[in-house]
DNA sequence: CTGGCAAGAATCGTATACGATCTCTTCGCA
DNA sequence: TGCGAAGAGATCGTATACGATTCTTGCCAG
């Protein structure tokens, strides 16, 4: 019989599993932004050599999931404010166009399943843990835009997510009543596609309520300064 | 006196260095899509060895420009029609975009810019030259995107043109009649940014006008499937 | 003549090695 | 006491080497 570790090492190249390995530790904030990535440590926890690991920080750094200073070497992408808004505008334009081209490929299963994270959303307002709700959050938005047929756009929508996952605290941590808020707007945009309003309304709602979160979250940092 | 040769490889990389010239080659389309690209070849070519070689392969990979099989090796990525109407799509979602956030930003310079452009464009309708009017199409639209302050957006339309550009005849070449619609709508783009109409409206404008030129190229390679 | 196998060539995947560069500490001198 | 230079240690960048995998070619049996 096979051991645990030659399976989960099968079929699958070095480089391809030390970017994999890379990519967990990133997206579950177990490496959290900022955090230096030594090749020689990172070959030995994983039982090659400097090679394969030179390969997949490559690819890492091209997804934006960590940066890469010529000898001096790659850290975990610091996520600064300025990167958290070009990220949250982003994702909001092509988690919108996803979502909308998700929408009317989505059965009715996929509504109801959509319907019962938002209640559970809703059911956590009161007794509110932002690691927990950002989480379901995602779990949410996941169902609407996955029926999307353009790889390419749901590619860019996961690495948006994922970039934001590097994230200690969520939007939800900094702004709670933002929260409340959320879930109405996930309702809306259910309705939306429940009855199938014309695609450039759902991306225009999914978009705008990825921008609002993304406004809370400038106005809880900014108190002072003029909204436009 | 530094060789020239020594002045174009200052301060980069070799690693660097063989993105860029890989880059360059698929972009010029001087390698076409399917053309393997074979590590020890090239790595002879640049005059070093394979391993930087394989992090731009990497790096390019990650980008969409370059698909990469196990064992077997890397080739420029192939754009069948999927691969087209997909990277259109996006690209019409991520142009759209920027070019909204871009059209506050434009200075007089810049619009008077992609004005002469279009007019060099309407005066070769007569004359038309695939390759020619698809650089300067180009070029009308990265005026008006250029100013887009979120460098994500930015990338991902770079990323999608260079994708586009390893096409050996663009659209154009097959529906001549495509190009006199798009100088049309350049000007009535160009008229919205002048009149600081809605951003939104801006958008929807650009991306439409991609998605029509997508449209065209369906209608003519499957001229009898029913319109939408 | 055709299908399949086997040997060789081509190419890839990764380990190891070592010079190059950077960073941090330490020491001397003002 | 503070600053700058020198050196040591850490880390990176790349070359070389070689086993592993895949592709190609040609021979043999049916």
């Amino acid at each position: 019989m096979m051991s645990v570790d030659a399976l989960s090492s099968a079929d699958r190249s070095k480089s391809q599993r030390a970017y994999e390995w890379l990519h967990d530790r990133i997206a579950n904030h177990d490496y959290a932004p900022g955090r230096r990535l030594v090749l020689g440590t990172i070959a030995n926890s994983l039982g090659m050599s400097v090679v394969p690991v030179r390969e997949a920080i490559r690819r890492l750094e091209a997804e934006g999931l960590v940066t890469f200073e010529r000898n001096v070497g790659a850290q975990v992408a610091l996520v600064d404010e300025d990167e958290y808004v070009f990220t949250m505008q982003t994702l909001g334009v092509v988690e919108g166009a996803a979502t909308a081209l998700s929408a009317a490929l989505l059965t009715p299963t996929d509504l109801d399943r959509a319907e019962l994270v938002n209640q559970q959303l809703s059911g956590m307002l009161d007794d509110f843990d932002p690691p927990t709700f950002t989480a379901l959050n995602q779990q949410f938005h996941s169902v609407l835009y996955q029926r999307c047929p353009n790889p390419h756009l749901l590619e860019l929508v996961h690495r948006g997510w994922t970039r934001l996952s590097g994230l200690r605290d969520s939007t939800f941590a900094f702004v709670p009543q933002r929260a409340r808020d959320s879930v109405a707007e996930h309702a809306e945009i259910l309705d939306l596609i429940r009855d199938q309003a014309d695609p450039t309304e759902i991306e225009l709602a999914a978009r705008h309520h990825r921008w609002r979160t993304l406004e809370a979250f400038l106005a809880a940092r900014h108190p002072d300064s003029v909204p436009a």
